[in-house]
DNA sequence: CTGAAAGCGCTTACAG
DNA sequence: CTGAAAGCGCTTACAG
C-alpha cells in the first residue's frame, strides 16, 4: 500500500537536478555540469550524478532549460487548414512527413503554428512568439493574409514551401519545367486540342500556365479561351462539371489538363459518364504524382513533385539557417519535377 | 541608419513583463495581474498597462509560465511513421487534421512526439516528460513497441486511436458493424466466393475478420482458406499480387475484398490488366473511404470510417481528461462506421 | 489597490 | 575539481 503510493507519487513527481544533487550529496552546479558533459568534474562526482540519474529516471525539463538557454529545439510549421489544402492533400502531408522526419533527425520538433492558445486569440507571429520557436516552416498557408506575411518579415529564421520570398529561403518545384515536360510531351503525342482545368490563381499557378502557352506558342498551336477553366485546386467535382462543359463542346479537346492528380479523377470520371472511352476518346493528365496515380489502370501521365525532397530540403536549410545565420544565403531552392509517362494520353495518328 | 538599428532590436528582443513594469513605473507584479486580467487592480493602472503592453508588441513567454504554471498547453501527438502508415495514409492524416483542429479550438498545441531531441536519444515517454505535455493522443503507432506502452501506462493522460487499452480513453470505428454490413450487402447482391485480402494482423484486423466470417456462417456460405491472403495495409502492389494470385484459381472468387481503398485499386488494376471487365466479370470493395473511393467512377463500395469524428473526439476527450481528470472515466468510444454503397460490387442473378 | 519576495528548474560565469 | 550566486520571465501568496 504504501510502497504504490511512492511509487506513484514518484511517477508523478518528475525528478530535478536537485533531487540528483541531494541524494548525491554535490550541488546543482556540479549535477548540471555532469549532465552536460563538462568535463571537468570528478570521475568518481560523475559517475554517481550519473548513477542516481538513471535511478530517479530524470528528464530535463525542456521550459528550464529553454529559459536559460534560448533556445527551444521547436520548429513552428504554419499549415493552414483552407478548405481543401493542407492535411488532407496527400502532396502537403507528404511533405510534412518529410519536414518532420529531417527535422527529428536534426534534433527539432514539430509544432503546429496556430492562432490561439488557451482561450486567447494570438496572431501566427505572436503564437511563434510565445512558443519560442527556433525557426518557421510556411508549408501551405495563404500568402495574402497579413498575418502569414507578418510571419515571413519578422525576424525568425523562415523556410517558405512553393512560394518565395526576399526575406526568407524557398523551396519550390520547377512548376515551369515540369508543366513544359508534359505540354511538349502532350503535343509530341500528336495532340493540338488541348484544354486545361488549372488551379486558382497563385504564383505557382502563374508559372505553370506561362509554361503551358509557350509551349503551344512554340508549336503554333492555338487554342480557344475556353479550353482554359479555372477550376479549384484538389476538387474532383469542380473538374467533372467543367469538363462536362468541354465534352459538349462542338470541336471537344483531344486532351484535357486537369490542375492536380485529384481533379483528374473528376476529369475522368466525367468522361465516363459522358459515354466517352478514356483514354481512347479523351486523354487526360494530372500533376503532382501522389501514389495513387500510379495505381490506377490505365496509370496516370502526370508530373512528380519530389515531396521526400521538398520537405528534407526545408528542414535541413531551416536548420542550417536556425544554427549558422551569418554563412547561410537565403536562397531559392528549385527542385525538379518529373515527367511520369502513363498511359492515360493516347497517341493520336 | 540608426532608426532602423532600433527596430531591428526592438524586433528582436521580445518584451517582458518587466519592459512594460519599467515603462509603466508599476512592479511586475502588477502588470502580471493586469495581464492576467485579476479585477483588483486599479483602472488607471490597467488601462496603462494595457497600453504599452500593446505598445511593445507584449506576448507572454510560455516557457517562463508553464514553469510557473505546470501547463504547458500543448499536446503529445504519438504518430509513427511506420512505412506506410503515418502521415502518407489519407486515413490517418484526415484523422490528424481534425486532431489538431479541435485541439486548436480548445485551446492546445499539438507537437509530434518523437524519440530525441537535439542531440540526445530518449524514449517516447521521456520525450513527453521533456515536454511537459498536458496530454497525450497515440493516433498510430506500433502497440507491441514497449516504448509505447510505457507512454500509455505513464501517468499523462492519454487517448488511443484504433486501439484499447484500459489505462486510457480509447476512440475507435466500430469495425465489427462496418464489416458486417459490407460483407452483409455483398451476400445480398448474390456472392458467395468471396474472397478476402486483408490487413497484417492487427486487433483491428482481427475484429474485421471475424465479422467477416460470422456473416459468411450466418449465411451457410463456406469458403475456401486460399481465398483469405494476408496482405499490407496501404499497399495497393501487394494486393495486385495476390489479386493474380486469385484469379488464376480454378474456382476464381466472383468478388474480392481489400484491406482498405488503396489496396482495392490494386485489386481493380489486377482485374484490368488480367484482361477482365470490373466490375462486370469481378467485384471490389474497400474499407476507409478515402476521398478518391468516390471520385473513382465506377464508385467504391466501401465502409467510410468518420475520420472528422475521431479526431474531434480525441481531441475532445482528452481535454476532458486534462481538464477535470476526476469527472472523466476512462470509456472506450465507438463510432459508427457507414457502409458506402457504389457500383463496384455487381448484383449477380 | 500595489509591491517585495519567493520560487518554478535549469545553466554558467565566477570564485575558491 | 566543486559550489554559491545570479538570472532566464513569469505567477502568486503575503504584507501593507
Amino acid at each position: 500500500m504504501s510502497k504504490e503510493k511512492i511509487s506513484v507519487q514518484e511517477n508523478k513527481k518528475m525528478a530535478t537536478i536537485r533531487d540528483i544533487s541531494l541524494k548525491c550529496g554535490v550541488s546543482v552546479s556540479t549535477v548540471s555540469k555532469v549532465l552536460n558533459g563538462y568535463r571537468e568534474i570528478g570521475e568518481e562526482t560523475s559517475k554517481a550524478v550519473m548513477k542516481a540519474a538513471e535511478e530517479l529516471g530524470y528528464v530535463p525539463n525542456s521550459y528550464a532549460r529553454q529559459l536559460k538557454l534560448k533556445k527551444s529545439y521547436n520548429i513552428g510549421v504554419l499549415f493552414d487548414t483552407l478548405s481543401v489544402y493542407g492535411l488532407k492533400n496527400e502532396y502537403f502531408a507528404h511533405i510534412l512527413a518529410a519536414l518532420r522526419e529531417n527535422a527529428s533527425q536534426g534534433g527539432y520538433d514539430i509544432t503546429f503554428i496556430e492562432n490561439n492558445i488557451g482561450n486567447r486569440r494570438m496572431t501566427y507571429l505572436e503564437h511563434c512568439k510565445y512558443r519560442n520557436f527556433d525557426g518557421i516552416c510556411i508549408v501551405c498557408a495563404d500568402f495574402t493574409n497579413p498575418e502569414v506575411l507578418d510571419v515571413v518579415n519578422s525576424d525568425f529564421p523562415v523556410v517558405t514551401i512553393d512560394h518565395s520570398f526576399n526575406e526568407a529561403i524557398s523551396i519550390l518545384s520547377d512548376n515551369s519545367g515540369g508543366m513544359r515536360d508534359l505540354a511538349q510531351y502532350i503535343v509530341s503525342m500528336g495532340h493540338k486540342k488541348i484544354a486545361y482545368i488549372h488551379g486558382n490563381k497563385s504564383s505557382v499557378t502563374h508559372n505553370r500556365l506561362v509554361a503551358f502557352h509557350q509551349v503551344l506558342a512554340e508549336h503554333d498551336i492555338v487554342i480557344p479561351e475556353y479550353y482554359m477553366k479555372e477550376g479549384e485546386y484538389r476538387l474532383a467535382e469542380s473538374a467533372e462539371e467543367f469538363t462536362y462543359e468541354l465534352l459538349n463542346l462542338s470541336d471537344r479537346p483531344t486532351c484535357i489538363l486537369a490542375s492536380d492528380d485529384y481533379a483528374a479523377l473528376g476529369v475522368i470520371k466525367a468522361i465516363k459518364r459522358a459515354g466517352l472511352r478514356f483514354p481512347e476518346d479523351i486523354s487526360v493528365a494530372g500533376f503532382d504524382g501522389i501514389s495513387i496515380s500510379q495505381a490506377l489502370e490505365p496509370k496516370l501521365t502526370t508530373v512528380k513533385q519530389d515531396t521526400e525532397k521538398l520537405g528534407e530540403q526545408a528542414a535541413k536549410k531551416l536548420i542550417c539557417l536556425m544554427e549558422s545565420p551569418m554563412t547561410t544565403p537565403l536562397e531559392h531552392i528549385v527542385l525538379k519535377a518529373e515527367l511520369i509517362i502513363g498511359d492515360s494520353v493516347k497517341k493520336l495518328r
